[in-house]
RNA sequence: GGACACUUAGCUCAGUUGGUUAGAGCACCUCGUUUACACCGAGGGGGUCAAAGGUUCGAAUCCUUUAGUGUCCACCA
């Protein structure tokens, strides 16, 4: 009986975690200020947390986000760095807004923001927002995040919003930003702009239909939208075409359901002669395209279409005011009576429609406010160790060298390439949005007596600059303040705090998923390059999207998603997070079922026991500060230790790699297999090795506390180690010599036992071994000491079998000349196959290596070959060299 | 239409510059409860690495072609 007789055979997660988590909260380690020494001294590590949306709850996503971005944090900390993670949220403008409308709507309220007014239904979403920001906290700190509260920010706080006005002046007055009459797309559902990036295309049917303006137009043309073509200008063909070519320069005045167009016929590369009839109606105000040919030839840009997706007064008489689903009827009834209608072909057609409400958008020429990503201005610093300040440059060149230089590296690197493609497409970005959320366009105008805004006086300004002016009544974009996250939430543009925080930037690593690399990472990079001349953050990890079992997106329709509040205190935390780290890969999606999380509660159960397993060894005894105790180890110790130190090297360097799956793979197999089937067997029969046992479990608790924070620290202080896991010294490693006997000797050891089993288990029989010791003299170590009574003990012990010695004459007195162990005792090796295996081997390498060195003597050879080549085949060549020579040993060995 | 991936055991996936007999988890089969753990232990079966060709002493890995799957971007009026 001692101190840790009571504990219960399986780990408890949830009546322990709260705990453990306030106790770090309190203790302040989360705080880079608060860190321990070594901490201060270390280098800056610095991650800004995604900001969730405030838009309700987390969902498996944002928890695989924390739960990587915990891991590297943890890691860090542990290996000395002087940590900062800072939590927040995204206020997300339209889809919190939206979300609020519904909430309103389902309460009965019919047209809230009609009812309440600007002001009182900002009200209801700050309400809703601030509650959304508290579940959303309480869940991160459920996940066990050790990011630093007291740092929290929001993207609509006040330091953020001063931020988001700042940046405005400095790309105003650079010219970057700009307020233009332009094309957008506009959600006539929602009233207000989209980017590019939230309008979706979605396939559906459509009617295309092929007419003539009126009887005496020669050209017919297509279209699926034929209430825009009031609006049209020309008609557009291919320079070459023969059928059109006599036609270009011509102007026409046909009458279109009744309003009478002028149509200037032009030459244009952008046609495709062999689509439709190979000429194209040119909609200036319609459609992107048509604009670009429009600004090519210089046609004017009537808009046809209003904002609410009727009909505008221009289109004359008979359709104004309709719909454009009802003008779209009664245009083709018109143009079937007039006998201009060609044909109508049912097609499918790419639509565009909203990401948030599903709405198809309309193209519409529009006033508002945009970044022009082409725009050269001068640069205020010097940046990104390219350009001096003061240089010309444009957003999109900035954006492409902060990838192409190597000063952000993405992870998986596939995603650069998609990077480039995405940039070298953008086009200018539209950041004024109707809707109330967010934060105002700073821009004040001078009120007229009239109500129509007149932009002859205008200012930026973050607030009123005086009584006759009135603000734009537009918000930003929410991706807008959201692309300075890296560096407003150090305090940027205020001098004091921003100088406090300086060497947090560039932050260490941006993680994130796959899927708002545009929306967000290129941004990031756009914002941070302009404003500062530096990279937002170094690397880029980007994860994959949490898919169901069946590898479908979770969805509340399909009734598929699975919740980290619900798991969590099923599985506990440790266990959800292992399962969004283990099996997965940078930028590929994951399956999650509850079945994968079951089997990491069950490993966190094995964990528990192992631990409870060696603190019932120790019992009383104090074990506050562990050694290795080295000087007091048998073979099968220095084994494990050795054992222990590659699987540290490795670990650490496959975490600095994002390698988080290969390493907690590597850990379990270590903690499962060479921990708990082997040494803690062992050490059953082996008595005496408390002490390394204690230290082997410091040092697991050690590498697991980033991947399992909770019940490593619980079982940290049960055990009472000194000090808390979460700032203990990441335990150092080193590479396994490339022949160590006594690792080999163990491995040869593990497969007799191994095979003896098999016997057992499958012919039943209790095998009476008999093993030699054959005596090897081993040129790569000589510094084995090998007691072989030992080694009679844990085999006979660990395999329930009976060993008879037989020692070849003199031994044990040879101890020291470095010794494998042989075994043909079972013939469990078929000898004759691995020596024609190696003999095969052999022949292959050795054909290789008088290849090479002919080679790599003939003089003409050498003096074509650059000298790279000649150094890979050289250092080729001693690999084969090295391998030949081992394969020559075994074969010895196996006489 | 363009781009990028993927295709490895029944399922989900690893496999990092080409190199012992291609790995893991789950599932399956057999056996086993001696005080760390049945959320367990021991053992086992199962893959011509999508197909074909090429480079190489050697290919799951590099190249070419084909087939299938997925994602992103663009969009035809």
């Amino acid at each position: 009986m001692n101190r840790f007789s009571d504990l219960q055979k399986t780990y408890d997660a949830s009546s322990v975690e709260d705990r453990i988590y306030a106790n770090w909260e309190k203790s302040g380690v989360f705080n880079p200020d608060q860190l321990p020494e070594r901490n201060q001294a270390g280098d800056p590590y610095c991650i800004t947390m995604p900001p969730p949306n405030r838009t309700g709850t987390l969902h498996m996503g944002h928890a695989t986000m924390l739960a990587i971005e915990d891991l590297l944090i943890r890691f860090q900390r542990m290996q000395g760095k002087r940590t900062l993670w800072i939590p927040g949220t995204d206020h997300a403008a339209i889809a919190t807004q939206v979300k609020v409308e519904q909430l309103l709507m389902k309460q009965g309220m019919k047209n809230p923001r009609e009812f309440l007014g600007r002001e009182k239904f900002l009200e209801e979403v700050v309400k809703f927002a601030e509650e959304s920001k508290n579940t959303i906290n309480k869940q991160v700190r459920k996940m066990g995040c050790s990011c630093d509260w007291s740092r929290e920010r929001y993207t609509l706080d006040t330091e953020r919003s001063r931020a988001v006005t700042h940046m405005f002046k400095m790309m105003f007055d650079d010219g970057v930003i700009e307020r233009g009459y332009r094309i957008v797309n506009w959600d006539p559902q929602f009233q207000t702009t989209l980017s590019d990036d939230e309008v979706l295309i979605q396939e559906t049917k459509a009617k295309l239909l092929t007419f003539t303006y009126d009887a005496d137009f020669p050209i017919a043309i297509s279209t699926t939208r034929p209430e825009t073509k009031f609006g049209d200008k020309a008609v557009a063909v291919h320079p070459d075409d023969t059928r059109y070519k006599d036609f270009i320069g011509k102007t026409f005045h046909p009458v279109f359901c009744g309003k009478t167009l002028t149509i200037k016929i032009i030459g244009d590369e952008a046609v495709d002669p062999a689509f439709g009839t190979g000429a194209l109606g040119v909609t200036p105000a319609h459609s992107m395209i048509d604009a670009d040919i429009a600004e090519r030839h210089g046609l004017e840009t009537t808009a046809v279409i209003g904002k609410d997706a009727h009909l505008l007064p221009e289109v004359g008489s008979d359709f104004v005011g309709l719909s454009i689903l009802e003008a779209r009827e009664k245009i083709e009834k018109h143009l079937r009576s007039a006998g201009v209608l060609l044909s109508v072909e049912d097609i499918m057609q790419n639509l565009p429609v909203a990401e948030r409400g599903g709405a198809a958008v309309e193209q519409l020429p529009m006033e508002q406010w945009f970044i022009r990503v082409n725009k050269l201005f001068a640069l205020r610093n010097d940046t990104l160790g390219k350009w001096k300040k003061g240089e010309m440059v444009s957003l999109k060149e900035l954006m492409i060298e902060a990838v192409e230089s190597g000063e952000i590296n993405i992870v998986p690197e596939r995603f650069n390439k998609i990077y480039f493609h995405w940039i070298n497409h953008l086009r200018d970005w539209c950041i004024s949005r109707q809707i109330w959320f967010g934060h105002r366009i700073p821009v004040w105008y001078r009120a007229q007596a009239d109500t129509s805004v007149v932009e002859k006086e205008m200012m930026i300004s973050e607030t009123s600059p005086g009584e006759e002016w009135i603000q734009d009544p537009d918000t930003l974009d929410t991706w807008f303040s959201s692309g300075m996250w890296s560096f407003s939430t150090l305090g940027w543009p205020n001098k004091k705090m921003w100088e406090e925080h300086r060497d947090y930037h560039p932050n260490a690593v941006l993680e994130t998923g796959y899927d708002i690399l545009f929306f967000w990472v290129a941004r990031m990079i756009l914002m941070s390059t302009y404003a500062l001349g530096e990279v937002p953050f170094k690397n880029v990890y980007l994860h994959g999207l949490v898919r169901d079992e069946q590898g479908r997106k979770m969805s509340k329709s399909l009734g598929n998603i699975l919740d980290p509040l619900d798991l969590i205190p099923k599985y506990g935390t440790d266990a959800v997070r292992l399962s969004l780290v283990m099996g997965t890969t940078p930028g590929q999606d994951v399956r999650l079922s509850e079945a994968k999380i079951e089997g990491f509660r069950n490993f966190t159960n094995k964990l528990w026991n192992i631990s409870r397993f060696i603190l019932l060894q120790i019992g009383d005894a104090d074990v506050t500060n562990p050694t290795p105790e080295i000087n007091q180890t048998t073979f099968v110790d220095r084994w494990f230790l050795q054992r222990q130190r590659e699987v540290i090297f490795s670990v650490t360097d496959k975490l600095s790699k994002y390698q988080f799956s290969s390493a907690a793979e590597e850990l379990r197999d270590f903690t499962w297999n060479d921990l708990a089937d082997w040494y803690l067997e062992i050490s059953k029969i082996e008595k005496g090795k408390e002490m390394q046992l204690v230290w082997a479990l410091h040092t697991l608790l050690r590498l697991w506390h980033p991947f399992m924070p909770f019940v490593t620290e619980y079982i940290w202080g049960l055990a009472g180690f000194k000090g808390d896991c979460i700032t203990a010294v990441w335990p150092e490693g080193s590479h396994l010599p490339l022949r160590h006997s006594e690792y080999d000797a163990f491995r040869s050891l593990q497969e007799i036992i191994s095979n003896m089993r098999r016997l057992r288990s499958e012919q039943g029989i209790e095998p009476a071994v008999k093993v030699e010791f054959a005596l090897i003299a081993d040129a790569l170590s000589k510094d084995l000491v090998l007691n072989n009574t030992e080694i009679i003990c844990v085999l006979a012990r660990a395999s329930s079998v009976h060993v008879v010695e037989s020692f070849p004459a003199g031994w044990p007195s040879v101890v020291g000349t470095g010794v494998t162990i042989a075994v043909n005792a079972l013939a469990m090796v078929d000898i004759e196959k691995e020596k024609e295996k190696i003999a095969k081997e052999l022949t292959q390498l050795e054909a290789y290596v008088v290849l090479t060195e002919e080679k790599l003597q003939n003089e003409e050879f050498l003096s074509k070959a650059p000298e790279k080549v000649t150094q890979a085949m050289e250092k080729k060549l001693l690999e084969a060299q090295t391998k030949i020579q081992a394969l020559v040993a075994k074969r010895t060995l196996l006489g």
